[in-house]
DNA sequence: TTGAGGCATTGATGTTTGTCGATATGTTGC
DNA sequence: GCAACATATCGACAAACATCAATGCCTCAA
């Protein structure tokens, strides 16, 4: 499998020079969006931060169910986003799933915005 | 003028710990994603790019107009939002207005995210 | 005072998003 | 195989959002 040619946004996102050292260009800006957009919400900000801080830096889909006061099906479709966007890895161990989040992916975005040098 | 009991985003990014450190309580969650969701716009990522790296600091809107191609209207929704969230301030001089980005702002947004220590 | 230009506001419209209930899929133990 | 459980998908709906055309508000110059 060759490597795809158009970037992820978890990919596009270690690309660019930070947001204040030199203007946008619009196709970066489309490409860093989905990920501000995948993280602009507080349940998604919550459970990215609940799975970091788990043991061992992840946790069981069924924890993270009972941290919040939103159905199954809600908690399960913002953890795809996360995970489609590349903020989540995800695995499956009998019947449950673990998340794990991506340090690396948020780091370049926090140097991005935060203007940081890598 | 006393300080306000409610912070704003712009305050509420600056006391918290870095999201991969421990967990996020959902009054932080709710503060903090309004100003990621400002963010997370491809147009409102490059006016704050643009903004930024403009001689001095700051551009005026009609300078800003020319960039996109996009109605007048749509560009001061745009600018009115990252504006009213705290990330850029706003100054008339005679007809024309410019806007100037916050860059502590942003700079505690990366570290929330990115997991630096302030 | 009147007109022109820079920017904001309003109202309308099509699209996206967060949420839920119902249901499907997959796994384990009996 | 079947029942129980964990998680994902589907379909629907209301709320939020990005965009535009029309219009309003200022400020400056003539």
């Amino acid at each position: 499998m060759s490597k795809s040619l158009t970037l992820t946004p978890a990919q596009a996102v270690a690309c660019c020079s930070p947001l204040l050292a030199a203007p946008l260009d619009a196709a970066a800006a489309e490409r860093i969006a989905p990920l501000l957009k995948a993280l602009a919400d507080p349940v998604r900000l919550r459970l990215l931060s609940l799975v970091a801080s788990h043991d061992g830096g992840e946790a069981c889909v069924c924890d993270l169910n009972d941290a919040f006061d939103l159905s199954q099906p809600t908690i399960s479709h913002h953890l795809k986003v996360l995970h489609e966007i590349g903020l989540l890895d995800r695995s499956k161990r009998g019947v449950w799933v673990y998340y794990r989040v991506r340090p690396d992916v948020l780091a370049d975005l926090g140097a991005l915005l935060g203007g940081l040098s890598r």
